[in-house]
DNA sequence: CCGAATCCCTAACGATACTG
DNA sequence: CAGTATCGTTAGGGATTCGG
């Protein structure tokens, strides 16, 4: 059981990690499906998708829809606390272009 | 080799990790020896504080200064680019207390 | 006082194959 | 199409001990 007092460490919690800031910066645009996000996330395998998706949603920054069709159809979504993240990353992008413009690994 | 063309995964690159957030707002408030960061920093390690540090110094974020005293004495600070940083965490905080006042694990 | 060196553990990430 | 299931790899972090 641990505390986080610290609301810049509370937000890393949430967005950190290798992939969540580009899923949450694809479904800025809008509503996409599964298989649209893997198209636009380059190198990621659906295992670890479906892994970030779900941590996503029950930190409540995204809702997850299911369609009963066939073939199957799963759209996400952002929610309002998922779209209020936008100031966020805008700062984020707006330090990285000035101090970033590309970085090497 | 990798590239990122993402400023925001970029900045996510620098800033990322469970200790850097704390040790870059820590020297947001001026100089710090490394006891002084320790001390400000609860339950992190010496061996981890001392690679962060070493991490955000090969970044450009901020300097180390090591004076030749008996007992010796190695001081923080941060550069422009770090401070510059200051920004970027104020839109954090402002969305982890809007959304993650405590953030329970 | 400020580390370096060593060893260890776990969570995150990934490759691949299979399924309703 | 949108996932599971399984297994393997790896990087980050931690405990402890030693040294200038």
């Amino acid at each position: 059981m641990e505390f986080y007092d610290c609301p810049v460490t509370a937000t890393l919690e949430v967005i950190g990690g290798k992939w969540k800031p580009i899923i949450l910066y694809v479904l800025m645009s809008g509503t996409k499906r599964f298989g649209a996000l893997a198209v636009r996330i380059p190198n990621i395998s659906r295992k670890v998708l479906t892994e970030q998706l779900r941590e996503l949603e029950s930190d409540g920054l995204l809702i997850r829809r299911k369609y009963k069709e066939i073939p199957p159809r799963v759209e996400y979504t952002l929610t309002p606390e998922g779209k209020s993240l936008w100031d966020v990353f805008n700062e984020m992008a707006i330090w990285g272009n000035n101090n970033r413009r590309i970085v090497k690994k």
